[in-house]
DNA sequence: GTTCACTAAAGTGTATACAATTTTTGAGCC
DNA sequence: GGCTCAAAAATTGTATACACTTTAGTGAAC
């Protein structure tokens, strides 16, 4: 839908490479060796090395020259920095939903809450780290702005990394709870406080989050299978 | 500074192709054939695929399965999205600019509009391109976002493109005058009139453009020479 | 003159080969 | 035991080879 699909072989590898990063499969500073890689998909290192290099400017991974590549480590500078971006941009966009809002866009949003909520009862880690952030995708999405969709989408999954780096607490429920109060605020025709819940919101996230430790290299192989 | 240098070849493709492209000598729909790229830079496809890979992740080209590369052709659509989420992303720039501004920091971007003017005087027209946008760029590079930096360096590189595309009349000297008035607003410490020049800036931009014509292709080996 | 089929040329998609670099290993030495 | 350094192994960076697809060109049929 978003995806230009250039062709479907790299992209498939981008993407299962995405999901095992911000699924936790793979942790910061992981090694990625193309000839690990390769065999695991079945393909030549060409399609791998196109893959790492697309996620190297999603910056999900970092490649060192001679060196190869390894999971990206945000620093917490780059952490505040992501956030401070997605406060820019998602205050907005929700200053901006409000503007086009209609009950079958609230409607949506709340199925996707109550997605969200039947991950976090059968504590589905996985699944409801990628809904919690896909909440705001898919507000972009509604909005029908996929040009917003995609940078928020590429924020959002560096923000995935950045919380298993940083996290001390894990407030899923509260994050649910949150984006619940947001939608309620967007029914009764509040702009001003859906803006301000939608700015709380991303404070709390971000100040879930203690800059002070570190995280250890994790095997490659193991986190695919 | 911003960019993580995987490995060097490529990058400078990479940049040489993006400049190629935002000064216009690279026109929208142009095929972008790898051999012929691959022998105008002296490597081999390897190298220049890689490039075309990232800059299609970019959007300045598109790729199409098993029919190559082309210079990216932004719908209309695509290019109200991409001005809404600049309107989005910058005001909220200005008002943490705001918060933060020093004398120093207008200073800069006095100067920066100083080489605006001498670029639109001395009629130098892939320079003032490029010193229009970058004067937003520099606002977030001054505050110390590179995250911000680097996404509205790509909305603005993808803006280049656009206004080739679809601009009607060409108002550098206006935008000059709009960046001045903004840096004005910020001198006095007006916030607010500073966020609403920018939105408005934005606003004028994309007023200029008239969204019902279209442009040729154009060779490729002539524009990179 | 137009359309269709078929062939040749050009171009893309993937794998492999090989040089250059980095990492690992191990022997010798303190 | 730990350190130094050279050789070996592993890995990356780039070029090339080749199959497959698309595009262009040619000629026969209507």
């Amino acid at each position: 839908m978003e995806t230009p699909a250039t062709q479907t072989n790299t992209h498939a590898i981008v993407e299962a490479l995405t999901r095992a990063i911000v699924e936790h499969r793979l942790l910061p500073g992981a090694k990625l060796v193309e000839q690990k890689l390769a065999d695991h998909f079945g393909v030549s290192r060409t399609l791998v090395r196109q893959a790492l290099f697309q996620l190297s400017q999603n910056r999900l991974v970092s490649m060192e020259p001679a060196r190869g590549a390894f999971v990206a480590a945000p620093s917490a500078e780059e952490a505040r920095q992501v956030f401070t971006v997605r406060r820019m941009l998602e205050a907005e966009m929700t200053r901006a939903f409000m503007r086009d809002v209609t009950a079958e866009k609230l409607d949506a949003l709340r199925e996707h809450i109550a997605q969200e909520r039947q991950a976090v009862e059968r504590e589905d880690v996985p699944g409801r780290t990628e809904l919690l952030g896909d909440f705001h995708v898919r507000m972009a999405q509604l909005m029908g702005n996929s040009v917003l969709a995609q940078i928020l989408g590429d924020l959002i999954s560096r923000c995935a990394l950045i919380t298993l780096m940083y996290q001390s607490r894990n407030e899923a429920q509260h994050s649910t709870d949150e984006h619940e109060g947001l939608v309620r605020a967007m029914a009764a025709g509040d702009a001003d406080l859906a803006v301000r819940l939608m700015h709380e919101h991303l404070d709390h996230v971000e100040a879930s989050l203690t800059f002070d430790r570190k995280i250890p290299t994790h095997d490659i192989s193991l986190a695919l299978s």
